[in-house]
RNA sequence: GCGUCUGUAGCUCAGUUGGAUAGAGCAACGGACUUCUAAUCCGUAGGCCGCAGGUUCGAAUCCUGCCAGACGCGCCA
């Protein structure tokens, strides 16, 4: 199948204004550019207004629009191309569109709106990354699921994707754990209790800390040791990493999400010294109040902190170890950071001193931020244990959905799997719904909610248009051949429409880093297609009117399915 | 104090990068299931687009200043 080709009538139109420029003295892409989608349907389907040419040409706006009216006159592919005042509209001919759109997602199937321009191409992503020895809770879910789709959507554009998992799994965290392990905790408790063990000696930890705040010197040496690799002090830091790696696994099996590398920051702790003596070598360290920083007056930005007055590392050391590791080890053309909005300005600092350092791919690297997640308006914390666990999370979907589907649909085959999927689904859409850089107040309500704009109305939609496509029997493979003009009710041509839009929308989510626009866009397409479903039987007597509109209904079947692939959401056909 | 981000219907959010009469969902109210799955659909109601200036043919969108909220600003990540 040939991608990349799609229908494209921003484009079809740029070369019929292209045509009658007499004068040639205008670009296609300024042309491209300036065509929109009217605010009204009944306008037409797309518009070129002429306020920008006015200038160009010292004329007013509506006479250019009339003029190009008469100029383009009659094309195959619009059934009207009309001046409305300033504006120039086209109205697509169903036909061509019904026939082209439909016959494209029909051909490529799943791979319908894919490109190929990313082959050869390597992008990192770097997400997810929780702390070890904490829980995995909400406010690790935007970054994790984030990161997933967008590695799924630069995939789908032809890009191999590194998902890399960059665990928080070295800091004085551990020498904290350690400490409140060896005070308070037991190898048999934290075998039972596991990393609700571990938490509790970490909450308990900063409790007492305030009251005796040499418990902090006594982690800080703590994690000293495991540093200079001193035995029990590492054994016990393995044992901890392992509690908690299992622990997440639990939550990434739910989810399905893998990672190509699971490179945490332990894992750059013999890089560091090179890039220290890099920085020192180009001359880019200065001593500040004992501590060894890159200034960045210059620039506008507070001094980038590399080491500390005891000569440990700090993380944005430990970030540029491992972007010049990433970079040696991929060569990638883009790394992606995809972490909280509270650490931009930790991005600012050290992209600019990969730059400084003379690099010129540091304008590659880039920070995907996102908003803040809180608990009826407070904060996430972990040390005063106020955190919703995502596990916990999932499963209460999962069984919410299992009783749904026994009220329902008890007589549904695969229920368990087919809970998992829409209970996981409406998190994960929840998450990815909106702008990532809005923050949200966590609601165990609005998570549970199934109805409305969410993922199981979504599923629910894709089951519906399953459950037609079986009933009918429909081939993919034989039935292919369709009389376009067949579907000719406005809420069919609606349902078309939006298809054809698809590939434009995957192409913006990948260049804006925002899986909320295919979301909307899913939304929108499942509204259409419910308004049609609604409208107009599909299983009818007239065989070449079912014949159109179950091809219409496999393309929508297979667009959702996509769509939410490209979200790491399941699309079961029953539910 | 300085910086970044956010402010649109009661609530949660879209708004095609400056274009035509600002759109959805939830909640409320009224309708549609012996029919391809009612986790659905149709309708009603709901707006000083935070406020005030400016830029121009044209502003929810760009600029400036305020107001409100979130986050960040040196040895945590």
């Amino acid at each position: 199948m040939r991608k990349n080709s799609y229908l494209d009538y921003k484009a079809i139109i740029t070369d019929l204004v292209m045509k009658v420029n007499e004068d040639a003295d205008l670009d296609r892409e300024t042309i491209y550019g300036l065509l929109e989608y009217p605010p009204d349907p009944n306008l037409g389907d797309l518009a070129l207004p002429c306020f920008k040419l006015s200038k160009k040409w010292r004329k007013a706006p509506h006479l250019i629009a009339e003029e190009l009216q008469g100029k383009i006159g009659p094309s195959p592919y619009f059934s009207e191309v009309k001046a409305t005042g300033p504006y120039l509209n086209f109205r697509f001919a169903p036909v061509p569109l019904t026939r082209e759109v439909l016959g494209q997602i029909l051909d490529c199937g799943e791979e319908y709106g894919a490109r190929t321009f990313g082959e050869g191409q390597k992008i990192v992503i770097d997400y997810s990354s929780p702390n070890i020895a904490k829980p995995f809770h909400v406010g690790h879910l935007s970054s994790t699921v984030i990161g997933n789709s967008l590695a799924k959507i630069y995939r789908f554009l032809g890009y191999e994707c590194v998902g890399i998992n960059h665990l928080g799994d070295w800091g004085t965290q551990f020498g904290k754990l350690i400490t409140a392990y060896k005070k308070w905790g037991s190898e048999a408790e934290v075998k039972k209790g596991l990393i609700n063990e571990l938490m509790r000696l970490y909450v308990k930890f900063h409790t007492e800390a305030e009251k005796d705040p040499s418990l902090e010197d006594e982690a800080r040496e703590w994690f000293r040791k495991i540093e200079a690799g001193d035995e029990e002090a590492l054994a016990l830091w393995q044992w901890f990493k392992e509690i908690s790696l299992e622990e997440f696994q639990r939550v990434y099996d739910l989810l399905e999400i893998t990672f190509q590398s699971q490179a945490g920051e332990s894992f750059y702790n013999d890089k560091i010294g090179a890039v220290v003596e890099e920085l020192k070598a180009k001359g880019l360290l200065t001593e500040s109040e004992g501590a060894a920083v890159v200034n960045l007056d210059a620039y506008g930005m507070p001094p980038c902190l590399i080491l500390k007055k005891d000569g440990s590392s700090l993380y944005a050391t430990r970030d540029i170890a491992a972007a010049l590791y990433r970079k040696k080890t991929y060569g990638f053309v883009k790394a992606l950071y995809v972490t909280g909005m509270a650490q931009s300005l930790h991005f600012q600092q050290w992209f600019k001193v990969v730059e400084l350092m003379g690099y010129e791919w540091a304008k590659d690297l880039v920070h995907i931020p996102f908003g803040l997640v809180s608990l009826k308006g407070e904060k996430l914390s972990t040390r005063k244990g106020r955190v919703v666990l995502l596990e916990e999370l999932l499963t209460t979907a999962i069984q919410k959905t299992l009783e749904i589907i026994n009220e329902k649909n008890p007589g549904l085959a695969n229920k368990e799997e087919v809970a998992r999927s829409v209970g996981v689904g409406a998190v994960v859409f929840g998450a990815l719904s909106v702008n990532r850089i809005k923050d949200v107040t966590f609601s165990w309500e609005e998570a549970l909610n199934f109805e409305g704009e969410t993922g199981p109305y979504l599923q629910y939609t894709h089951a519906r248009a399953s459950s037609i496509i079986r009933k009918a029997g429909f081939d993919y493979e034989a039935d292919l051949a369709f009389d376009p003009e067949k579907l000719d009710d406005p809420a069919a041509l609606k349902v078309i429409k939006t298809l054809y839009l698809f590939p434009e929308k995957v192409m913006t989510a990948a260049a804006e880093y925002e899986p909320s626009i295919i979301s909307r866009y899913l939304i929108d397409l499942a509204q259409d297609f419910n308004g049609f479903y609604h409208e107009c039987q599909v299983l009818v007597d007239d065989r070449k009117l079912q014949q159109a509109r179950l091809i219409l209904v496999a393309a929508v079947k297979t667009v959702l399915a996509t769509g939410l692939g490209l979200l790491g959401i399941k699309a079961p056909e029953q539910m």
